[in-house]
DNA sequence: CAGTGAGCGAGCTTCCGCTTGACTT
């Protein structure tokens, strides 16, 4: 019998702790919480203390049953949920519901021996204060989303829910496309002139116009294309001449290690992946994959993180791999850390669990279209944190000031003295070019590193080979991407590493947004919602409402503030607006939007609608002619086929079966629907079946735009 | 798997944060 038995949040550390610790241990895992609100009722007494009512979530019963079973067996019970403010909460949850008669609370940061066995001597009690602050966040929460939504219900056509983060994201998503429509592009020019130097007429370099002459128009403000061309008309004929030269050293560092923010950015930048798929493949490299067809073998540290600190055992084996590959000149001092607002730093940073793993060899181990993800993100985590354990490169701008008359252009290059990490990720220049359908990502600023500059000093002559007027206009802000948001969200200190990736999800399944060529637009329902609360509810639309909630809880933490207290003062002016909304929130409904599609019955203009299934077409002379038309994937009209008869009686009322289409395709459903809601799939047997019979087979819906991405948002 | 809009107004929906399910063909 196992006379110590240590619970900790997931299965995949089961494993690797047991594989440290001696038999006198058993590990088990709580696999997250294991109670919560219940989801049917607010189970949150406000006139007394706030006090919340947990039961056991309804798929984690035969969790706690196992776990109840094992302690009752083991000698001790350490609870070795992660070291954070969730992960306290769920060792108390533990306590409480598997009724332990005292408590071993242990943390650690890091998955290795070394920290296991420092926290398995200094075990302590459980932090009430730091559980409080828990259930402060959890009430408030639950507050928040079941008082708001019902309002919602009420007031606005087709809005199903609101909740502190999620209201938030939505407002910042609608905020930037109204910036975007009233955005006014201003037109403007810039001059670039190709140059040689005399008598080298080979060694042709680019100048940006610097300074014009007279200070006439500020550079890059010359306002119009005759301004330009006068210019350049009046550059033509002057002499060119270097009147100064200078040079600047510089270091550049690589990016920090990954954290799930930077994940998901750089997966979607670099691999076209969606934040969702991003962490399903991750989590498949952190459970591990047989390689080579032996057992799993974990690939990945945690990838839900806020922190970029390393283990000392993996700086180690780091340095160890570079040395040994470049050489002890291309190993950095130390990853530099990135402090996320509201970080809790309860795991490592995201990187390779071994080291000496090269991506070359995972992509021989797991070969196969199946695993073509899992080796394409295991590669990007394993040079994004190499890189970072690498020495910084040490690089050389060279600036060169040429004089056209009174005017003045400027060019420039960058030399790399020492690459540094960059022997590894190659030059910045070079990777830009990979990157062809998103934006550059946001920390990698594409400059000029690599490009060489001639050999030219002060009072060296150069000829003019091309004068190049070009066409500007000010951007609007772009949209968000999935990449964008997360890395806003996590600035904002909205939401957590669990959470980004459903967020996304939610707000385009509840229909307030929509993802257009991969960037987030508000549908009219998300502008309507965000109006009502923003007007009503200002302080939790407040996109600062979370950072300053979150500076609350650390005082309940830290013990100078109660977290009933501080629910009081939360709630008894929310409580208040509450009830005002309901009096004086206007009841609003997203308005039918006018379509140049005509009605398939009536031949009258069709209206776009938003219906309780989503957007649909309706005649506009409803409701004397009821003509609809669906919406396929890329929002297309597509007529629905109507259902034909088959002799086929129904199983369970004998009516005939119909054919119908549904998105998936053709299948059998009973005429008595919806009384009857018996359904066949469609068989190869069953086709040929009935188009025996004389049915017309209706064709398979398109296989969904080829973003080549997994299927829809939803969970 | 189908359905949808207006209105009778039944009976339903909902939060955020931890973790991964898998009774079947």
């Amino acid at each position: 019998m196992a006379k110590s038995l240590i619970i900790v949040e997931s299965a995949a550390k089961t494993k690797t702790i047991g594989g440290f610790l001696g038999p006198d241990f058993e590990l088990a895992a709580s696999f997250g919480h294991v109670r919560d609100l219940p989801p049917k009722q607010m189970s949150v007494d406000v006139d007394h203390g706030f006090t919340p009512t947990y039961t056991v979530m309804a798929d984690k019963a035969e969790v706690v049953r196992k776990l109840k079973k094992a302690a009752a067996s083991a000698e001790r019970v350490y609870l070795a949920t992660d070291p954070d403010r969730e992960g306290e909460a769920i060792a108390w949850h533990l306590y409480e519901a598997l009724g332990l008669k005292n408590v071993l609370r242990i943390e650690f940061n890091e998955i290795t021996r070394s920290a296991v066995e420092r926290a398995l001597e200094h075990p302590r009690e459980l932090a009430m204060d730091r559980v409080n602050a828990q259930q402060a966040r959890r009430v408030l929460d639950r507050l928040v989303g079941y008082k708001l939504s019902p309002l919602l219900w009420r007031k606005v056509k087709n809005a199903r829910s609101a909740g502190r983060v999620q209201s938030v994201a939505v407002r910042l998503i609608v905020e930037r496309e109204r910036e975007i429509r009233a955005f006014v592009p201003v037109e403007h020019w810039k001059i670039t002139a190709r140059l040689f130097p005399e008598g080298r007429a080979d060694e042709v370099f680019e100048a940006r116009m610097e300074r014009i002459a007279g200070a006439k128009w500020e550079v890059g403000a010359i306002p119009d294309e005759a301004a330009a061309q006068a210019l350049v008309e009046e550059l033509r004929d002057a002499s060119w001449q270097v009147v100064s030269t200078g040079t600047r050293k510089a270091q550049r560092q690589a990016q920090p290690p990954l954290i799930t923010s930077t994940l998901q950015r750089d997966a979607s930048t670099k691999l076209g992946f969606s934040a969702k798929r991003t962490m399903n493949v991750a989590q498949r490299l952190y459970e591990g994959l047989p390689l080579g067809g032996g057992d799993p073998v974990g690939l990945i540290t945690y990838m839900r993180t806020d922190s970029t600190r390393v283990a000392d055992e993996a700086r180690e084996a780091a340095m160890g791999y570079i040395s040994a590959t470049w050489g002890d000149a291309y190993v950095g001092k130390g990853s530099r850390g990135r402090a996320v607002r509201g970080a809790q730093e309860a795991h490592e940073c995201i990187r390779p669990s071994y080291i000496e793993r090269h991506p070359d060899e995972i992509d021989r181990l797991l070969p196969g279209r199946e695993h073509s993800d899992e080796r394409k993100l295991y590669r990007l985590i394993w040079t994004r944190f190499m890189a970072s354990q690498m020495a910084p490169a040490q690089l050389e701008t060279s600036t060169v000031d040429i004089g056209a008359g009174s005017h003045l252009f400027r060019a420039s290059g960058t030399q790399v003295l020492f690459p540094g990490y960059m022997a590894l990720t190659g030059l910045p220049g070079q990777k830009a070019k990979a990157a062809t359908t998103e934006e550059s990502s946001d920390d990698d600023d594409d400059d000029d590193v690599g490009r060489n500059l001639p050999q030219l000093a002060k009072g060296d002559d150069c000829g003019l080979k091309e004068l190049t007027p070009t066409q500007h206009f000010t951007q609007p802000p772009p949209r968000y991407s999935e990449a964008t948001l997360v890395k806003t969200l996590e600035e904002r200190g909205i939401g957590r590493p669990s959470t980004y990736a459903p967020i996304l999800s939610t707000i385009v399944e509840r229909r307030y947004v929509k993802l257009d060529a991969r960037r987030f637009v508000p549908t009219p329902l998300g502008e309507a919602v965000t109006d009502s609360l923003v007007k009503h509810f200002p302080l939790i639309m407040d996109v600062d409402f979370t950072a300053k909630f979150e500076r609350d809880l650390d005082d309940v933490e830290s013990g100078e503030a109660d977290w009933v207290a501080l629910l009081g003062d939360f709630y008894t002016p929310f409580d208040a607006a509450i009830k005002e909304a309901y009096e004086g929130m206007e009841r609003v409904r997203v308005e039918a939007v006018e379509t140049e599609h005509e009605c398939p019955k009536c031949g009258a203009k069709m209206l776009e609608r938003q219906g309780r299934f989503g957007t649909f077409l309706g005649c506009s002379r409803y409701p004397e002619c009821d003509g609809l038309m669906n919406l396929d994937r890329q929002g297309k009209p597509v007529q629905r086929a109507a259902a034909q008869k088959t002799e086929i009686p129904c199983a369970e009322c004998s009516k005939p079966m119909v054919l119908r289409t549904s998105r998936r395709g053709p299948f059998l459903g009973c005429s008595g629907y919806p009384k009857c809601r018996k359904t066949m799939a469609m068989t190869p047997e069953l086709q040929a079946q009935l188009e025996a019979a004389g049915l017309t087979m209706p064709p398979m819906p398109k296989p969904k735009g080829q973003a080549e991405d997994e299927g829809e948002t939803e969970g």
